[in-house]
DNA sequence: TCTGGGGTCCTAGGACCC
DNA sequence: TCTGGGGTCCTAGGACCC
């Protein structure tokens, strides 16, 4: 029997959500920056042309962008984020097995008794999702995880292929891999990259033969399963139902730095009330709260950084109390005279809802009582748009805000930012 | 002036126990 | 000079992903 693996990979992904809805964009170069307009999250083909790399501040380019006219937009996750679920459930509907990787990659699992096992049936997938989505995907096709992800990249890069290549079809494999550079292949980041580089292991093809005992003692199984799975051994499985997740957070770094503990406590306010949000929509409670601050880590002036966890009295999704111990967490930590640029909330230890574990002196009424009324706000929050109801704690002038100068509207998601059609 | 956010997994080393 | 051995659990830190 045959099994394969096809990573479908969305081109340039939020620049494509970007330019599904205006259409002017295409043909144009056009990066999205990250939260804070920080740095280059997404760029088009064009803006890559330019020589504009990934993860660079925005500063470093406002000159070449202005020069060269580069359509810039802030990062719209709402957008993306439905867009992106919109893929999915198209791919969701082309094979039985699929596993949802990351917001703009899916691992579609092909077998000789499933969907047929071809590149023409991949093509029909990829005109499939632009048709129904406006969103261009290119698919790799291999033995394991980790090839159907080189193969992905030849995808894109090969102007002939129709957005479609199958590493298993190709004549000389070893001689392809030979062209990937070592620090392209899944698994490896910058650190392994340096240290492969600098003993001669500089493509893919020399990962591969690299002997196991060394690589496991130099890159530990999760450097051994890599190996294996460029020799073609999977080891790395489909996850077709999501883990449970180990922790959920929220951060953001401020607009401008900030040093007063009432703005750091209403930001961490607003961190708080949101993660609890995400706790209730899983159905979870949460066991552990941590809180951190830091000071800009790249400027010089003085510099502090800490964190702080705490166990709830019971675990909970109640945003009141947990606002209450990132408070107490938050004075604990803080200290007066720094320029602080960012601020978190993390909670651990998540159990479902459902296990709650009472104890002597809480009612289970007030319980009750307390889940009802989060469930109501989120009702109103999500019927009405999210902050209709807040906290009193989370401000409401929040000079410390992000930056989203060139935000565009959440056109799927918003009643109010519906696209408008002009007729003529 | 201006450098994202939210995750995962693995390992080494210390604490603790018998 | 010379201070057991082996297991488990937890945490901090480091690597990675998109």
């Amino acid at each position: 029997m045959k099994n394969l693996f096809a990573l479908v990979d969305c081109n340039n992904f939020y620049v494509s959500c970007e330019r599904v809805f205006q259409p002017k964009l295409k043909g144009k170069p056009v990066v999205v920056l990250s939260n804070n307009d920080g740095c280059v999250i997404a760029r088009s083909e064009e803006a890559k042309a330019l020589g504009i790399a990934m993860g660079t501040p925005y500063f470093q380019y406002k000159d070449l962008i202005e020069r060269q006219g580069v359509y810039v937009c802030s990062s719209n996750y709402a957008l993306y984020g439905d867009m992106s679920g919109r893929v999915m459930s198209v791919l969701a509907q082309c094979v039985h097995q699929i596993e949802v990787y990351s917001i703009d990659e899916a691992f579609l699992f092909l077998s000789d008794t499933g969907p047929v096992i071809s590149t023409e049936y991949a093509r029909q997938i990829r005109v499939m999702v632009k048709r129904w989505t406006g969103i261009p995907v290119s698919i790799g096709i291999g033995p394991t995880k980790t090839l159907a992800k080189i193969a992905s990249k030849v995808a894109k890069k090969k102007p002939d292929c129709g957005g479609v290549f199958d590493i298993t079809d190709h004549s000389d494999a070893d001689q392809l891999l030979d062209g990937v550079p070592v620090a392209d292949v899944w698994g490896v980041g910058r650190q392994y990259a340096k240290f492969l580089n600098h003993r001669g292991i500089t493509t893919a093809l020399h990962l591969k033969n690299a002997p196991d005992r060394w690589v496991l003692k130099h890159m530990t199984v999760m450097g051994l399963r890599m190996v294996l799975e460029l020799r073609g051994i999977s080891c790395i499985p489909l996850k077709t139902t999501p883990a449970p997740k180990k922790g959920i957070s929220v951060s953001r770094s401020f607009g401008k730095s900030v040093e007063a503990l009432d703005n750091l406590k209403e930001a961490i306010a607003t961190y708080t009330t949101r993660a609890a949000e995400k706790l209730r929509a899983d159905h979870l409670i949460a066991s552990c709260v941590t809180v951190f601050l830091m000071t800009n880590m790249f400027s010089d002036g003085p510099r502090y950084a800490n964190s702080l966890t705490a166990e709830c009295p019971i675990p909970t999704s109640y945003t009141p109390d947990l606002i209450h111990l990132s408070h107490q967490l938050l004075e604990r930590i803080y200290r007066p005279g720094y320029r602080y640029q960012k601020t978190g909330v993390i909670f651990t230890g998540l159990v479902p809802e459902d296990r709650i574990q009472l104890n002597l002196f809480t009612p289970a009424s007030s319980l009750d009582r307390n889940q009802e009324l989060m469930h109501t706000v989120d009702r109103i929050n999500g019927r009405w748009g999210s902050n209709t109801i807040f906290f009193a704690a989370a401000g409401i002038k929040q000079p410390w805000r992000m930056r989203r100068s060139m935000v565009s509207p959440r056109y799927t998601t918003c009643w109010d930012e519906l696209p408008v059609a002009h007729a003529g």
